[in-house]
DNA sequence: GAGTGGTCTAGACCACCCC
DNA sequence: GGGTGGTCTAGACCACTCC
């Protein structure tokens, strides 16, 4: 049996979707919704209320629920930085990945704070550069550790890590956290990423948890300034 | 009277901040919260869930909540992305306004479709660079229609655009969307934020909304790349 | 006053985890 | 089996907006 307030939920963002309920319309109030899903109101306020956290629609006491717009521009690769998800799925499978190194060493100070292991605990480092069309558009160092990500291969690496968390080895991907920042770009961004001196990189440092709480991946990423944007919507309050 | 989620949610977020939880302890259960709050399951599970969209907490079926670690660096000037607030209150008040252009345009295809108005109705052209401590971290050029924010002047701006909106207005600020990326620096930014030619700019470019849903503000910031970062807190699903 | 959403209750049943 | 959280109900009262 499928979740009830998540069919209202696709049944209200397939209609803002399709333009059922055009930017500024108002949606059906949670009364109404009640009848036609036979459902108590809680459950239609569950629902409503993702859409609003995704920014699709806004509520107010005393009026209604309307659609909201939306209108910034969208670059070429867009990623939704709410949306956690790998690589290999925010380009839609058109991309590949070139493993430029893979190792182990002894982890960091830093790292080890990172992934809630001791210094000097063994991780994986890996840098690949990552490639849409055969273009190249980040470079990626990664730090995971084999305790909690055994079995890492290169034919791994050149896939979706991702994917072989989640389907291989079974294990749940919960959350992450992301800071982002601009840098200049160096030596390698140049050779690999085919950037002239004075171009830049958009830099997102992540650690990204598994749903027991286990902090799995610690990863930096250095993507072509011109070609990424990282899109997010916020609430007050 | 306090809304009781929230005299919940601030309980134990004070407990993981003052480390009465320590990062991977289990806080109460529903149940005992229940009747620590003398208050049903569902106003628990709403303050919990608001602490889990914080990355606060992570919550497990059949095993309990836990508070998370956050570990990565914190920058100098951090944002997190999903608070949604003025640059005057980012800078915890240190922070004033040099006003370069303040003046009256005609709205591009571009501002009207962002500002939802139409082509060529009136918008104030503002740019302003930001201070703190009298350096200059932010160049911001703002476009705002006077029919929806009137009476702003050059006083107002160099104050905050915000405080003006929400206490002399009394007009409440809802939701932005934003686009993160980098830039290479041009003229201005070399000029106003003492930049160097190979040194970027992360650039964010936003819709603000009211309450009420009306677009307010489209604006793009170009910050200073070593003075700014943004964070991020991303679920699954 | 009618209509809307915001909060809250006191239960219920179920899925999941650990013992 | 006992403890946990996830979903859901069928109401209630309140706050806000518009007429």
């Amino acid at each position: 049996m499928k979740k009830k307030y998540m069919m209202i939920y696709e049944d209200v963002k397939r209609g803002i979707l399709d333009q059922t309920y055009p930017v500024g319309a108002q949606i059906p109030d949670e009364k109404t919704m009640c009848e036609k899903f036979s459902c108590s109101r809680m459950t239609v306020k569950k629902a409503y209320d993702m859409l609003v956290m995704e920014g699709l629609i806004y509520r107010k006491q005393g009026q209604g629920s309307f659609v909201l717009s939306r209108d910034i521009e969208r670059p070429e690769v867009e990623i939704k930085e709410r949306e956690l998800i790998g690589f290999t799925k925010a380009t839609s499978g058109a991309g590949r990945s070139k493993v430029l190194r893979f190792q182990l060493i002894f982890a960091t100070e830093k790292i080890a704070k990172a992934l809630n292991i001791k210094p000097n605990d063994p991780v994986y480092d890996i840098l690949r550069v990552r490639l849409i069309k055969d273009r190249p558009y980040v470079i990626e160092q990664t730090y995971m550790s084999p305790t909690v990500i055994p079995g890492v291969t290169k034919e791994v690496l050149e896939g979706s890590i991702y994917s072989y968390i989640e389907d291989e080895l079974v294990l749940r991907i919960g959350a992450a956290q992301k800071i982002t920042s601009a840098d200049i770009s160096n030596d390698i961004d140049h050779k690999e990423l085919g950037l002239q001196d004075i171009e830049p990189v958009l830099v997102v440092e992540q650690i990204a948890f598994l749903d027991n709480g286990t902090p799995f991946e610690y990863s930096i990423s250095r993507h072509r300034y011109d070609l990424f944007k990282f899109s997010v919507y916020s609430l007050r309050r």
